[in-house]
DNA sequence: GAATATTTATATGCATACATATAATATCTA
DNA sequence: TAGATATTATATGTATGCATATAAATATTC
């Protein structure tokens, strides 16, 4: 990993994630190589990587732009991942090591300490930890990487998560259901409320996303 | 679409389908360059294209790879694609058109007509044919870009379908019990279903492998 | 003769130079 | 003045050259 492309990968990946650079902001390789005190090839090799992945994309002779998503792609992404979740608890149940249960009980209570706190940004911490639990609970590698591929590229059009404050003691019930059944080896039920779960996410995403479709300004240097 | 980069990107792909070039076959950047009579650059960045893609690896300061997937690795594909391929069937549910219902009844049709004929080649186009068609139906283009991702990295593994010839009626008959549970509106009934459907297949997965972890010869060029 | 050290070869990684297509600006004409 | 054409500018796409790290082959020593 030390090869000067990678590190703009993730570099430019950690800028896109916190929003330094955001959807429709155009790249421009020479701006970018003079930023990073690089040449243009490793530059172009970085890019091409993040086109790939989807973060990037490229209109022909006119170079690298933050990929813009539609509502109804980011619709789709979440109704992949939903699923995708649904699955990693069905593998959870039918997998759970001692280990893996202890780390989700652990998400649980932290979601829980979050909730009683009314602490959002907490909250929104600690839910990530009760999920990732569940999914490396799944023993599958595959479905860690895509539902974090999904992930990345769906953040850029958060907002805030103080938005959902009054949805808290909710959601750690339904986290609490989904643990039982996990821990039931009841995997056909954990899924089922796993999918509930985010789908109530996903109806309220209409309000949580932001800048979905307007054009953007051309930066390729951050000065 | 007229860039040398991206016309090596699909012959290099097509060639890692069709099996001309095998999982642990090492692609040199100066034999490509030099049989496709191009320079390394655009090589270069196909390759970076495709390491990202999940059909190369790069080992450090090795090289290019065509991708070598442990039987664990195709399983966790092969689990992934089975509940997407579920997902898709909820969804074709939810929102079936009639155009949509004839193209399914159509794949299924020509898998009738394959499995009577007892021909497994027809039958694989067949099978393709039916699930694409119930793919589409689901209306969610992530989840048609991600089947077929998995399903170009898990391809060069497959042998030849006749294997799988003596399964043909049987198969037909899930096909059936999917289509008549879309066109009853029962997504869950119609996920549950293709998902068992996909893991008959998966429990002859090991059958179905070939050359999966040995060493292959270094080649990076074809004469 | 075997194991280690040194040298040589080769392929990747990066930098630079050149070619070309698109876009913006300017100029010319009606 | 408005429109169209020509010119210039800029950014992408490609080719080439150089540096370096890994691996192979040879040599050296015990």
């Amino acid at each position: 990993m030390t090869r000067v492309a990678d590190q703009l990968i993730q570099t430019l990946k950690s800028e896109i994630h916190s929003g330094v650079l955001k959807p429709g902001d155009q790249l421009e390789e020479a701006a970018l190589a003079h930023r990073f005190g690089v040449s243009r090839t490793p530059v172009r090799e970085a890019v091409r990587s993040l086109v790939e992945s989807g973060l990037l994309e490229t209109r022909s002779r006119k170079g690298a732009f933050v990929r813009t998503l539609s509502a109804k792609e980011i619709m789709d992404l979440f109704e992949v991942a939903s699923e995708l979740e649904g699955l990693a608890c069905r593998l959870a149940a039918d997998r759970l090591t001692e280990d893996a249960m202890q780390q989700i009980r652990a998400g649980l209570d932290a979601c829980r300490t979050a909730a009683e706190a009314n602490d959002a940004h907490a909250y929104a911490s600690a839910n990530l930890q009760f999920h990732a639990a569940i999914q490396r609970a799944s023993g599958n590698e595959r479905l860690l990487e895509q539902l974090s591929d999904i992930e990345t590229r769906i953040n850029p059009y958060r907002s805030m998560p103080y938005k959902m404050r009054n949805r808290l003691p909710q959601s750690v019930l339904e986290h609490r259901d989904i643990m039982n059944a996990i821990l039931e080896g009841d995997g056909a039920r954990a899924a089922d409320l796993m999918r509930s779960h985010m789908m109530l996410q996903g109806k309220r995403l209409p309000m949580v996303l932001q800048n979905v479709p307007q054009e953007r300004a051309a930066i390729g240097r951050i000065d």
